[in-house]
Formats: C-alpha cells, sequence, structure tokens
DNA sequence: GCAGGATTTGTTATAAAGTAACACATGCCC
DNA sequence: GGGCATGTGTTACTTTATAACAAATCCTGC
C-alpha cells in the first residue's frame, strides 16, 4: 500500500479515495474479488453504491499496473509488485479463488517475436494457469 | 470438419445436430464468435432460441477439445487442430477480433513445473497475447 | 424389441458482469 | 479566478451466463 502511493505520486497518478479504497480492499482479500464485490465495499464504506464506481476505480487500477484483472475468473487482485512496469503470469486456484502472481517466463518471448515475424502486433499477453492450491489440494479437488 | 467427425466416431462422443451445427458455424466464421452470436444462428437453422442451446453446444466442443474459449473476449473460436490433445496460444487481434491459434511454446512447461514445485497443480494454462493483426494494423489502428 | 438408466434437448426464469451517456463537481495551471 | 482536464454520481441498459426441471432420445443388456 505504501508503495503504491508512493508509485502513484512518483507518476502523478490521482489514488482518490475510492481508488485507494479499492486497492486496499484487493489487498486486505487474498482472493480475487469480482467488481461486483467490490462494489458492495465501496457500498458500505459510503462510496458509492452503482456498478460504474467499482469498474472506473479498478479499471484505473489495471491501466496503472496496480491491479490485475483475472480473465478466466472476470475477476481483480491487487498487484504484489507495487506497480512496477512487468508482465505477470497467474496461478488461480480453482476452488477456493487464490490467485498467486508469479513472474511470467522469459520464453514468452519467443512467442512474441514469432507472433511480430507472422505480422501481428503483440501488446498485452494473459497467461493463465488454473488448477489447485496446495491447501485445496489436500482438502480433496 | 470431417477430422472432427472422426474424432467424435473415435472417443464415442455424440455430435448431434446441434453441435455439428456450431462447429461448422464456428470453423466458417474466421472471427470468434460469442455464445449470443451462434444462438443467432442456431435460430436462423431452426435448432434452438435460448442461451442454454448455445451454451450447452459450445461447452461440448470446448470440453472434447474442438473448440476454445477466449476469455479476453468471452467468445469462442473452432480448434483448427482436429481435436488432438494440445495446448494452445491464441494471438486475438483486438480490432477485428480474429484469432490464430499456435503452438504453446514448450517454456510453458517451466511454469508449470515451478508452480508444482510451489504446491500449485497446475491443470489447464490460458496464454491469450493480445495486439493488432497484419491487417487491422495497416488500416490503422 | 423393449425396459431402464444415462444423456441430450426445450423452456422459463433469473443471475452476474459490464457499459453508454450525461450532468455535476473538483483539481490544476496559468 | 477562468478555463480545461479529470474524476464522480446516477440512470438506464446491454451482454454474458446459469439454475432448474420436464420432455425427448439414445444406448445397452437381455
Amino acid at each position: 500500500m505504501r508503495a503504491a502511493e508512493a508509485a502513484c505520486r512518483a507518476r502523478k497518478l490521482r489514488l482518490t479515495p475510492a481508488r485507494a479504497f479499492v486497492l486496499e480492499t484487493l489487498l486486505e482479500s487474498h482472493q480475487a474479488m469480482t467488481a461486483y464485490e467490490v462494489l458492495d465495499r465501496l457500498a458500505g464504506a459510503g462510496l458509492g453504491s452503482q456498478p460504474p464506481v467499482a469498474y472506473r476505480a479498478l479499471d484505473f487500477l489495471v491501466a496503472n499496473g496496480l491491479a490485475h484483472r483475472i480473465e478466466r475468473l472476470g475477476a481483480f487482485v491487487a498487484c504484489t509488485h507495487g506497480g512496477a512496469e512487468h508482465a505477470a503470469a497467474f496461478l488461480v486456484c480453482r476452488r477456493c479463488r487464490r490467485v498467486a502472481e508469479t513472474a511470467l517466463p522469459r520464453a514468452m518471448r519467443g512467442l512474441i517475436d514469432e507472433a511480430a515475424a507472422g505480422g501481428f502486433a503483440v501488446e498485452t499477453v494473459v497467461v493463465e494457469a488454473e488448477g489447485l492450491c496446495d491447501a485445496c489440494r489436500e482438502a480433496g479437488a
């Protein structure tokens, strides 16, 4: 959180109350949250009650690398890297929705270059591995 | 299509009229189609008019590797590999929704092994690169 | 060829996720 | 302190996806 605040100051981004609240909420939740779950929290805090409020805050966080959208779940997680530019891969537990962020293998570079050779200009790469985390596997699929 | 039919026979899967129609539709469309676009075609062919009809056919095709769901778009494409077991990566044009399927870099293996070492059992990996295809880039972003 | 279980279809209804559009407020810079 | 960019509040709506259950169809062993 401190890191995020610092990153925003450094980049002249406005970490408004709603945005800060959403980021804190995501950081505290150890699972991916849907936009509507976030909205519930916002509403609880008196910061907004309509979907666009949640989507706008989430869009801001994602656009600035402070959060990530997990496509597979249509849900969001806080970034664990303090907002630095980076490409990440995610390990998504299908049972508890916990998400771990890991470095994107350098090998992805190969995919991007190969695509470029074929005339396709890659802008972003989504890598999401779905499976079972340790705890859920022990608890039985 | 022939290949798909053969694959279904080989695996004792029932490629019913609705399923076959959806697969053909996806094969002919050179872009990703949403479930509702598929449903429109189904309705046009008198094969069903309610969302579950489309979702069921699509779920069957995806479950059996005859089609893929593009998470980024919430849309579907026919598999271009005739249904063999395989892990694929996708190049998704954000402008025209055209999707190219390519082999998943062997390097993904590293991600999976690394995850396993950390106690996470990967079951499926989604790799989707978003960007601009050749034609759309020339036409201007 | 037919009983019985499994799979597939048809249908209604509803849930969940995401966006367009526009008026109003706020901050920021000169 | 006027003016422009950015952010907020709100209404209304679109798109995407499922639950649930009854009816039809298909396969399999006999």
